[in-house]
DNA sequence: CACAATTAGTTGATTTTGTCAACTAATTTA
DNA sequence: TAAATTAGTTGACAAAATCAACTAATTGTG
């Protein structure tokens, strides 16, 4: 990056720090029309958040003076919304708590905070507010703040294809595959083609592409593809880095599996190599046997191509 | 969007603002150990940014107290940072403007800004960098900021294909041709069919792919594909919505006509359709002449498919 | 056109918020 | 065991923000 470049980016940087006070209203020093300055809240928030928290860990995480907390906390304690057991190992320290009444405090506020945030992504589409969420998730995730790992529950799993689909399902192959195994141009060619190949016979009644996306960005995919007589394929299995462990590939490969029953496939099979040990092992979890291995030149990689294939329990 | 969802999304977007909030260190009253309080700093700011800003406006952008802000405004007087003009059509109201002692305050303070957005940023790769300010860029952009416009100085425009490149350029053309024209997934079908027949025959010394990247987000493309005995063909022209009126397409087609020139062709070609008509005045723009025009039904439309041809002036 | 209402900005009084330094008591270090 | 350190408290005070009353210019209205 040249300076030119870093001194735009900086710049850039430095107007979405302003853009965002502004949006957070953070010069208001009362939040939300309540009777708590911001301060006050924080510290509400990191007595609720760090539980078994001293003054001392308040005042180290917020960086406010001792004695203003001191007094900030003994108001609380007043009002009935913390309450401090003292340290059998140390005399001087306490442990905070909050009451029922500050927990209380603590729910209006994320409320009063909802309604804020609602406002802001008022006359957004569904999908520009996942974009949202994402690239908020990104940037926290970049910037390495604690919790950036994305939960189950905030993936969604769709199937048929939208628009930019196909591609996305390539790119991120081969962004993917170049990264983990220093695979070439060669290998998002050959998924090219595997898409270029699946497209025209594509048939939504029994072929599926199942997507998982978190806040609108790819996490993951699995497809199967009929093949006639009872047989179908397994392809574009992969779970981005990312969204790793976190039980996405087995929901993915649950999903493929459920819909080989409904559909009464016979059998199922699906080509690798052996440096996926990972899906591996979710192939053979699913019930997956290895029926081949040959020794292969791909993509300018000298791989074992593997061949995996499942019998389907006939349900009668 | 179920209600769970969306209530994960906005604890989401609460956890971001948290973050950030702590990120900013806008809990600290004195800005980057200035003399000077956020408050205070943001009038400057204001006055600085919205020239030829009254008393008003800035109590109006910041919703702070007439009075306070009566009192800072003479203290910034009093010190020589800020200069009133009286109105002459209003005599109650003056002009705000920075002295070039309030300018230098200014561009002290985004120094020191820069200082704490570089400290933020450390430890991260260039690439990641860029993508912590393109996820920032979308925040922003899509909370409708002004100044979202993105600048044709942050758009980097580079050749070759890296991981990920091929499966970006078919998403976007999906994405864009399906918001725009309503092309439904054969249209990316087909363009998957144009790289992977394009891949195959990719030679690097005679073929060329620009993609235009901001902040690590793909914001357009050109490619000239040759096509033997002197001729070649102009592909994947697109420049996304957002990064239109920037002078990105004229940017990217003066890149390709000069490759074409430095090639040596003769004639460069290109297939379009009458709806592209943006693009169209970019092919005019370049000399290129429309040459024939035929109706079609492709990817579930009734368009003409027009070709237009471009002589290319010989070097001697 | 005159007079009421409104608007822009100022000022005094006051509250809230945050800081500094001196202090106590418990704990750790030498 | 004495000195040093640490956790937290308190008093004095400064800075930041609010509220209400005010002036002067401008706008609206009958």
């Amino acid at each position: 990056m040249t300076p030119e470049q870093e001194a735009a980016m900086i710049a850039n940087i430095r107007q979405f720090n302003r853009f965002y006070t502004m949006q957070l209203g953070l010069l208001q020093q009362h939040v939300f029309d309540s009777e708590y300055s911001l301060t006050e809240m924080r510290v509400i928030y990191e007595v609720h958040f760090n539980h078994q928290t001293t003054a001392t860990g308040i005042r180290e995480a917020l960086n406010i003076d001792a004695g203003y907390l001191s007094r900030l906390l003994r108001n609380f304690e007043k009002k009935g919304l913390v309450i401090k057991h003292p340290l059998p190992e140390d005399g001087r320290s306490s442990y905070l708590q909050l009451t029922a009444r500050g927990r209380k405090l603590m729910a209006q506020m994320n409320e009063r905070s909802d309604v804020q945030i609602r406002q802001m992504l008022e006359g957004l589409t569904a999908q520009q507010r996942r974009q949202v969420g994402n690239a908020m998730n990104r940037v926290r995730g970049l910037l390495k703040a604690p919790g950036g790992q994305p939960r189950l529950e905030d993936v969604e799993i769709r199937h048929g294809l939208q628009p930019g689909d196909v591609g996305d399902i390539i790119r991120v192959h081969g962004q993917v595959y170049a990264e983990e195994y220093q695979y070439d141009l060669r290998f998002e060619q050959y998924v090219t083609e595997t898409l270029h190949e699946f497209l025209p016979t594509y048939n939504p009644a029994k072929d599926r592409v199942w997507l998982a996306t978190c806040f609108g960005e790819l996490a993951g995919m699995i497809a199967i593809i009929h093949k006639g007589r009872g047989r179908a394929q397994l392809r574009w299995f992969l779970i981005r880095p990312a969204f790793r462990g976190i039980g996405l590939g087995k929901a993915l490969m649950q999903e493929a599996m459920a819909f080989c029953r409904t559909q009464r496939f016979r059998e199922v099979y699906l080509l690798t190599t052996n440096q996926q040990q990972t899906a591996a092992g979710l192939y053979v979890k699913a019930g997956f046997v290895k029926t081949a291995s040959t020794p292969q030149h791909l993509w300018g990689q000298d791989v074992y191509e593997e061949r995996y294939e499942l019998k389907m329990p006939t349900g009668n």
